[in-house]
DNA sequence: GATAATTTTGACCGGTTGGTAAAACATGAC
DNA sequence: GTCATGTTTTACCAACCGGTCAAAATTATC
């Protein structure tokens, strides 16, 4: 009898774990692109290459799927931010920490633009990852740059403003790409655009924070 | 017989003009909550309140309704650009930019995050829009600020990624405003949050463009 | 108040949605 | 081979989707 549904039990299977990410990548494509509510199945299980009751053995609900693929991101998300170090100089933690959600939001668009979305529509789902874990971790941080900005070390500023202001910098280039392409125009929307923003994010932001240039 | 529809006719009435008006606040509230494909013309036409066939009376289609939306919004978010003085000052100038961005993400976040969900889902309407209007637009203010720096009164940086980390900065405030408030807490995301941000931006900018504060 | 134009509604339609049931199919252990 | 387990597919469902239609209700005109 089918009562063990790959979902369900305990010990996966190497197929098991191999569709399922074959489908969590489907679903990624899908739910980036259109949203959760704007996503059927039907595209989900086309992209994967199996039907949709097939999708669904793997996982019982769209909203399982979706489930899954906002707790991973929400764990890449903080990885950043977790190697923001108390101890490092500000200039060069402040200049990683750009650097490295820049380079989210070049190899993980997807991602990020799941996450946009999800917070868009209100965050139904994760609201309260974001009071809780999310929070923690700024709060911790932002003590953090408040005290480089006690020490004199860096400008006095508000420190979650900051991190705001670093957070909607650097995705802006994954979540409306769209935009900057159209802006940008194909010339300069290549390659070169990458290390364009890195430079300007980071003159713009160790300048403003009163962080000379070594 | 009902051959002129409301949405078809050239003189509108007092009364089409306001059901009309009513229709689509009722639909900017839907769809930049839940996205165009996320939304359905029942949640509409229940906020509206009436009933879905009179809904469609005065627009004939579900995209008929969007894309006058996105055209309104498309519009008004283009003011605070042309704005944009290449005979001010540039601290003046960048400075009321930023107030005035950040003015339509406290007055009009609705519209912010329909224009967001439209970009982020890759811009199926509007395209052409941002690829014409909106780059000429850029281009010419780009220019502007090129000349500033050459003129060697404000840092040299590049001035599409100077409007982008505008553009991305003030309206993460309305469409990221759910995770904002969760890490902010209720007792700092009140009436105080918009004022705060004005001013960590002000500095960030001006700082990080060179402009000494007057 | 009769009449014509406009507005509103209830009933309805074909297509699509997320999800199910059950049988067919594959796989491995013995 | 056979039998239990795990996987895939076909056929299907009720609910919902955007949209139509014709009749009813309302409003404007005289």
């Amino acid at each position: 009898m089918a009562i063990p549904r790959a979902a369900q039990t305990q010990r996966r299977t190497r197929i098991q774990e191999e569709k399922q990410e074959r489908i969590l990548e489907a679903a990624l494509d899908v739910f980036s692109a259109r949203g959760f509510r704007g996503s059927t199945l039907d595209q989900i299980a086309e992209a994967a290459g199996m039907s949709k009751p097939n999708v669904l053995y793997y996982f019982r609900t769209k909203e399982a799927m979706h489930r899954q693929l906002i707790d991973r991101v929400l764990f890449t998300w903080l990885d950043p931010l977790k190697a923001f170090d108390a101890d490092g100089k500000p200039e060069s933690e402040i200049r990683s920490y750009i650097r490295r959600k820049l380079e989210m939001s070049r190899d993980f668009p997807r991602e990020s633009r799941l996450f946009a979305n999800e917070i868009l529509q209100g965050a139904p789902h994760i609201e309260d990852e974001l009071k809780g874990p999310l929070k923690e971790l700024v709060d911790e941080k932002a003590q953090v740059i408040r005290a480089w900005a006690k020490a004199g070390k860096i400008a006095k500023c508000d420190p979650y403003h900051l991190i705001f202001s670093i957070w909607s910098t650097t995705q802006h280039y994954a979540d409306f790409d769209v935009q900057v392409r159209a802006v940008l125009g194909h010339n300069l929307s290549g390659a070169g655009r990458f290390e364009d923003a890195a430079r300007f994010l980071e003159d713009l932001f160790l300048r403003g924070l009163g962080i000379p240039k070594t």
